[in-house]
DNA sequence: GTTGAGCGTT
């Protein structure tokens, strides 16, 4: 099993395209989706990326804490789905 | 046509 990771702080047109485009070029991106809301049907900002340990370790070094569309963009390690 | 802390569906 892959390692999760937790994207946040991305704009609202933001697609899971983009997302596993970003983060596809830090290693071998196993899934990449970018979470919408299921009550109105938008986009919450912010997304959840699987990759290989290295890789997620890679990308998250690379990409938290930088600058997307004019935002610091937030990334770092996914919980295993927490009840809310 | 709007918004801005957080952890997602099968």
């Amino acid at each position: 099993m892959a390692k999760k990771i937790f994207v946040g702080n991305l704009p609202f047109t933001t697609t899971s395209e983009e997302l596993k485009e970003v983060f596809t070029a830090y290693g071998e991106v196993i899934t990449a989706k970018v979470v919408t809301d299921r009550i109105s049907g938008r986009s919450r900002g912010f997304g959840f990326v699987e990759m290989e340990p290295a890789a997620a370790d890679a990308a998250i070094g690379a990409l938290n804490g930088q600058d997307l569309g004019g935002r610091p963009l937030r990334v770092d390690a996914a919980k295993d789905r927490p009840p809310r």
